[in-house]
DNA sequence: TCTGGGGTCCTAGGACCC
DNA sequence: TCTGGGGTCCTAGGACCC
């Protein structure tokens, strides 16, 4: 079998991208796509403008304001990012069947054998880059090799709307001289772990004895040094893998330890987290809640259910105890209130077996079935529990207080 | 400086069962 | 006085990614 060709494509600050082909007007200018909160927000997207300031994503609002205060800071429009998203795969999938989408902004392709029909795979890639750039006036960035985790360094290394190919038989001297953070599953923790042991390129990572790497790493440690070394077997997969939790949580304006309010947010996002469950048509059988607390530490508990369930009020019972729970151990303010549901199935198989607690469930389920009927027609705001009513007006006096708009999601 | 939100995967320890 | 061992499930926390 010949090698392989894997095309890695990587839109560049793709939100802010987004936001400035919609606004000529931004063009050439530095644009930092962020939270919602005025104080707590994080850059989710900068332009390489803006990133000439040093902003990047993860860094606080605050800290970029103070960086570049003429940037323009919008917040984040996700339906329009998912539409370009959308656009994009619709352009990858007329090259190959074999798409990928990695994330929002990230694709891999398959182009092995494809020659004969599409040509040379890096005009392939030049012209695909080119009809993004035409069609979306959107800027991207391309790695071509023979698998997907050198394309994707490689994709790395080619932005801002470069491209890069690396020929068969390179990938180890490809990676050679990089840092090793360049290598998906390497983060700060690992690295740092492994600069101790004077391991900072892919070179000294790919020639470091197996059994020191075990010690600090583990079992994995195996497998990644054969990515240092720029091998990787793993498949082009086109189908989208099942979702295996579903979660919802905001950090609020201002820390709060009023019990009213932390369980009206609790029933909200307990509502929302059970919308998106219902449209994906399924249950849950595991129900976490988590609470960051005002010294930015987390703590979560979870629970196992007997049965899976779709319902609200039984999410909302379950995750309020786990609350009431949280809440009793740690006298701190809550900064961030969450709630995942996990243990996902197909919801319809299986029902409670005792008759009293399974009519319950059921009508439990109906109403919330038809809350989302009314939801899914009017809007996701158009009918709410009285208690998120109640919610709604406390985040009011809050945002008149504070000066911090709350809109979840 | 003051730290989002939505995910995936892994690990360690305890409970429980045979 | 001495208290195995393996398997499985559950829980809590953490690393990492985009």
């Amino acid at each position: 079998m010949g090698a392989r060709v894997i095309l890695c494509l990587d839109m560049d600050a793709f939100f802010a991208s987004v936001e400035r082909s919609l606004r000529p007007e931004l063009e050439g200018k530095p644009v930092v796509v962020g939270g919602h909160l005025e104080g707590r927000g994080v850059v989710s997207s900068a332009s390489y403008e803006a990133r000439a300031y040093g902003i990047h994503a993860a860094m606080p609002l605050a800290q970029a304001r103070r960086l570049c205060p003429h940037a323009v800071f919008l917040p984040g429009r996700f339906e329009l990012y998912h539409q370009a998203s959308q656009q994009i795969r619709s352009f990858l999938e007329e090259l190959s069947p074999w798409v990928e989408m990695a994330s929002i902004d990230e694709a891999f392709v398959d182009l092995t054998g494809s020659e004969r029909a599409l040509g040379d795979p890096l005009q392939v890639a030049r012209n695909l880059q080119e009809r993004i750039r035409q069609e979306l006036r959107l800027p991207c960035s391309i790695g071509l090799a023979g698998n997907k985790l050198v394309a994707k360094v490689a994709c790395g290394r080619a932005k801002p709307a470069g491209l890069l190919q690396v020929p068969p038989g390179q990938e180890a001297a490809f990676l050679a001289p990089l840092p090793i953070t360049v290598l998906p599953g390497i983060g700060p923790h690992t690295a740092a772990r492994l600069a101790e042991l004077r391991l900072t390129t892919c070179a000294e990572l790919a020639a470091a004895p197996a059994r020191l790497l075990e010690r600090i790493l583990g079992p994995h440690a195996l497998a990644l040094q054969r990515r240092a070394r720029g091998e990787d077997r793993s498949p082009v997969t086109p189908c989208s893998q099942p979702v295996r939790s579903i979660s919802r949580a905001v950090t609020f304006p201002h820390d709060s330890r009023d019990p009213a309010f932390l369980r009206a947010t609790l029933c909200l996002l307990a509502e929302e987290a059970g919308y998106a469950l219902r449209r994906k048509g399924l249950g849950c059988s595991c129900v976490a809640v988590q609470v960051r607390w005002a010294n930015f530490s987390t703590q979560s508990r979870q629970q196992t259910l007997r049965h899976p369930t779709a319902s609200d009020t039984t999410l909302l019972r379950v995750a309020g105890d786990l609350l009431d729970d949280l809440l009793d151990r740690n006298r701190q303010r809550v900064r961030l209130l969450g709630i995942q549901l996990s243990r996902l199935a197909p919801q319809g198989a299986q029902l409670p077996l005792l008759p009293s607690d399974r009519f319950g469930e059921q009508r439990a389920l109906q109403l919330a079935r038809c809350l989302d009927h009314i939801r899914s027609r009017y809007g996701s705001r158009s009918i709410q529990r009285g208690s998120v009513l109640n919610l709604r007006k406390r985040l009011g006096e809050l945002e008149e207080g504070g000066g911090n708009a709350f809109r979840p999601p």
